[in-house]
RNA sequence: GCGGGCGUGGUGGAAUUGGUAGACACGCAAGACUUAAAAUCUUGUUCCUGUAUAGGAGUGCCGGUUCAAUUCCGGCCGCCCGCACCA
């Protein structure tokens, strides 16, 4: 008699046993093989969604299936609960930030716990805890105490209505999303982590992560843009000049194609230049042109989109090599962060000079010859060349080719005293100061005698006050009645707290170590036992995470390494990493454009209604679920419908895990199936011991045996290469021939009790009660993996296909160890094959032992 | 704009990484069981050639390398992620 699989009463019972059990917690002191699972913790946003339970039920398949392979596991989980959400709430609906940021942790650790994840509790925390940021602080401090943490000025956007400033995703098209007023850029004196100290440590590092995606490595390594290049000076036509109240010889620019110097046009300073700077003082339209450029934004997409705009100084300088002037301008796409802040333009060899030539009507010298075009007809148009070719146009360097002109540009230049080679980075130091309250706030004090003092550790932490409010925009922090006035540590007079906080980031960029080195209150984490766990060995999250968040933790560990906190010599927190893609479901919008929830939505034969208004709905693209678009699924309800083991399945079944999934309705009826179907065929079994081996199986029997042990080793595999679908569809194919299985004998045992073992790690609540109903010893959750006996691997005959130019004809099926002479011979035996060479000659028969037989004929 | 990735039946996807394209699943169709429905089971299901144990086409599009390409190379198209103050 087969029963209906309860969900609803199965996995509350065992997700009690497991917790009154203690059974996932982590010993420090194991004398197994240590193994630190980890997926990115969550922002504690107050609802779980489908992304979520994707990247949770992934850390959970391998933190379940090492520990079945005998590791000692550590699987924790927290809360990265400081950022914007918070305060936006407070503003938009009342209430205190911290309230709501912790009011959500209750909220989301319940559904959490329904998934029965197999998680280290104990060592929860949350980000905004005193206790975390204390050692936030700490951190910082001993960063100072290691040079790097430093202070220099660099651009906010401002939004002059609400005298506040914005984050990148507050402003909308140049305008603030509040006031809607068109956003300036203001210079502010701030804290920058100097992370490029590092550059070419963080560079290298990347070679020795092999468990790593090429791409994630990819990213890093051109977002830390090492470049070889020149750094030169152009002298100006008339001799030195005073601007501002220094004396300037010339302008300073950076390229990594000195090659082309004699296609070089103009000259192009940045906005933010010094030079600028001092003209837009001297010259209002300079002012205005600035002015302008500032309104575009501070982000490099916003500055590389827009088009191209230029300001003609009047000033000129000399060209190196040839002495002909070259108009300097101020053009908007030329980063101050970059380089020197300024460039040569050669518009025949780079796009954004050939654009902006073409707007201005500069000169266009091509200098490099594509391979097969003729020098005296080569023209440009309107796309410029940036491939290899042959110099030309350019006297001494005629005829090199890219590598030997950049070599011989740079010994010139160097020669002339005009500059030097020189390496480059395109990273950046990491600007962490925040105008905002939900953060940590940064432990340092303002004296007007003693300059920047570091708050003493023992007046650690800093604590946020929580009599604030947020009736006016800006930070509470810095209008709070008492929190700014402190007396300076050193000398006693009265001083002014720092008010900023910290880049969230920071907080995200070592709770991993946190979690491994216990909650410890005089230090960041116990060095030894954190160093004993790191670094993680399996890390998983988004692929949205691929540069800055796993960039500044590399950073991080780094850091803490230097300042003697953490034994890591390599520095990586991450040995191994898998990034997930997203859960990503149809957008829907009414007809005035306004987003509707996909459980609001109605499909009345293909037509599209909302089910309250019955008002008819569009389907737009398929995007990451986000709460603003609406898109979203809520787990709980799968949950609630199905159970926990399903939702879980269905995430982790079909769509390979890198990829992005569409969340269908369909497929999550299917997960619930199989489950049913597993159930039946445990739940109509007599008791049976699910840790048998049939050493002795025959017939019917030896195959059944020689079926699992092939599909256990591919879903080993599967798990092992993070390609769970794979898994899963080896898994029904063996609850299939389980099925079919009529005898109750030691065969079905043992394919049996691998079926349950096999789909623990992805759905613990069914395998622990179909264990149970076995009368499997202990928890499942305890039991080994199956081991796959290799010898039921080997088959002795394979068939092979049987090809004729390269299209498949017929098959033969043939001994594995067949000779490639014997197969030869049989493949031109072959009926289909005779009948398709009928009339031609055999050229040659290619044998590809034990998987295709290809003859050529003609 | 720059950097990175993805694209295979009606749908999600598989293909031991250059060797039988479409495993497995969803959906659909037919049948069995049932008074009936649900559930379950069986069979079929890339497209075209009116018949199929035969032939042809086919992995976003165009071209190339190879005995052999979903896989490698070049060029396009479409979509997604990131671009330093969202997390």
């Amino acid at each position: 008699m087969s029963e209906r699989y309860n969900a609803a009463n199965v996995e509350p019972r065992w997700q009690k046993v497991w917790a009154e059990g203690d059974v996932y917690r982590a010993d420090d002191n194991s004398e197994k093989p240590k193994f630190y699972a980890l997926e990115m913790f969550p922002y504690p946003s107050g609802r779980i969604h489908m992304g979520h339970v994707r990247n949770y039920a992934m850390g959970d398949v391998v933190a379940r299936y090492k520990k079945a392979q005998g590791f000692e596991v550590l699987h924790p989980m927290g809360w990265d609960s400081f950022g914007m959400p918070a305060e936006n709430a407070a503003i938009e609906i009342g209430g205190h930030p911290k309230d709501w940021t912790y009011g959500n942790i209750k909220a989301m650790k319940e559904p959490l716990n329904r998934l029965g994840f197999a998680l280290d509790w104990s060592r929860e925390f949350a980000t905004s805890d005193e206790a975390y940021y204390k050692q936030q602080q700490n951190v910082f401090l001993k960063f100072w105490d290691n040079d790097l943490v430093y202070r220099k000025t660099a651009k906010v956007n401002w939004d002059p209505v609400d005298n506040t400033v914005l984050a990148n995703e507050q402003v909308i098209d140049g305008k603030g999303w509040r006031s809607g007023a068109v956003v300036e850029q203001r210079d502010m004196d701030q804290w920058f982590f100097k992370i490029t100290h590092y550059a070419e440590e963080l560079l290298e590092g990347l070679e020795t992560l092999d468990r790593w995606p090429e791409k994630v490595k990819t990213m890093q390594a051109n977002w830390i843009g090492k470049s070889e290049g020149l750094e030169m000076r152009f002298k100006w036509v008339d001799g030195d000049k005073v601007i501002g109240d220094k004396i300037y010889t010339g302008t300073e620019v950076f390229t990594t194609r000195p090659d082309t110097l004699y296609g070089a046009s103009f000259i192009a300073l940045s906005p933010d230049h010094p030079i600028t700077k001092v003209l837009a003082k001297e010259n209002s339209e300079v002012e205005s042109f600035r002015v302008d450029c500032a309104k575009i934004g501070t982000t490099e997409e916003a500055i590389a989109t827009a088009p191209k705009l230029g300001f003609d100084t009047g000033l000129q300088v000399k060209h190196p090599f040839t002495g002909h002037p070259l108009p300097v301008w101020i053009a908007n796409f030329v980063l101050m962060g970059y380089g020197t802040g300024a460039i040569f333009g050669c518009p025949a060899h780079d796009q954004r000079d050939l654009d902006f030539a073409r707007k201005y009507d500069l000169d266009v010298t091509p200098v490099v010859l594509p391979d097969g075009e003729d020098a005296a007809n080569y023209a440009i148009g309107t796309e410029a060349y940036t491939g290899e070719g042959t110099l030309f146009n350019s006297e001494f360097l005629n005829g090199s080719n890219k590598t030997d002109g950049i070599t011989t540009a740079i010994s010139k230049i160097e020669e002339m005293d005009l500059g030097k080679g020189v390496t480059n980075y395109r990273l950046r130091d990491w600007g962490v100061s925040r105008q905002r309250y939900w953060g940590c706030p940064i432990p340092v004090i303002h004296c007007g005698d003693c300059g920047v003092v570091p708050v003493p550790e023992a007046d650690l932490p800093v604590a946020l006050p929580y009599d604030i409010n947020f009736d006016k925009p800006g930070n509470p922090l810095d209008r709070h009645p008492t929190f700014k006035d402190v007396d300076c540590p050193t000398c006693g007079k009265a001083a002014r707290r720092e008010t900023d906080t910290l880049d969230t980031f920071a907080d995200s960029s070592w709770y991993f170590a946190r979690f491994a080195g216990g909650n410890t209150d005089d230090a960041p984490f116990d060095k030894k036992i954190a160093s004993d766990w790191l670094p993680v060995d399996q890390y998983v999250g988004g692929i949205e995470h691929a540069v800055l968040h796993l960039l500044y933790s590399r950073f991080f560990t780094r850091g803490l390494r230097d300042c003697g906190l953490l034994d890591l010599p390599s520095g990586e927190p991450f040995a191994g990493l898998f990034t997930q893609g997203m859960v990503t479901h149809a957008v829907f919008t009414d007809a005035d454009g306004n987003f509707v929830m996909p459980a609001d939505v109605d499909d009345k034969d293909g037509k599209l209604i909302h089910l309250e208004t019955g008002k008819t709905i569009t389907k737009g693209d398929v995007i990451k679920m986000s709460k603003s678009k609406k898109n979203v699924v809520d787990p709980n309800d799968i949950i609630e419908g199905y159970g926990a083991d399903v939702a879980r399945w269905f995430v982790l079944s079909d769509s390979p895990p890198e990829r992005d999934v569409e969340w269908t309705e369909a497929g999550v009826i299917g997960a619930w199936r199989f489950a049913n179907k597993v159930w039946a065929l445990v739940s109509e079994t007599p008791k049976m011991n699910p840790m048998s081996v049939a050493t002795d199986a025959k017939d019917d029997a030896l195959e059944l045996r020689r079926f699992a042990h092939k599909a256990m080793a591919k879903i080993t595999s599967g798990i092992e290469s993070f390609r769970f679908n794979t898994s899963v569809a080896q898994i029904y194919e063996l609850t299939n021939a389980l099925k079919k299985y009529q005898a109750n004998d030691d065969a079905k045992a043992e394919a049996l009790g691998m079926l349950i073992r096999a789909i623990a790690p992805f759905m613990p609540h069914l395998s622990e009660e179909c264990w149970a109903h076995l009368g499997g010893e202990g928890l499942c959750y305890h039991a080994p993996w199956p081991a796959v006996d290799e010898n039921l691997l080997v088959e002795d005959s394979v068939t092979l296909p049987l090809q004729v130019n390269g299209k498949r004809r017929g098959e033969i099926t043939v001994p594995t160890d067949i000779s490639k002479e014997d197969a030869e011979k049989l493949a031109l035996a072959d009926p289909a094959v005779i009948r398709t060479i009928d009339g031609l000659t055999v050229r040659k028969v290619i044998v590809v032992p034990g998987r295709i037989i290809n003859i050529v004929a003609s």
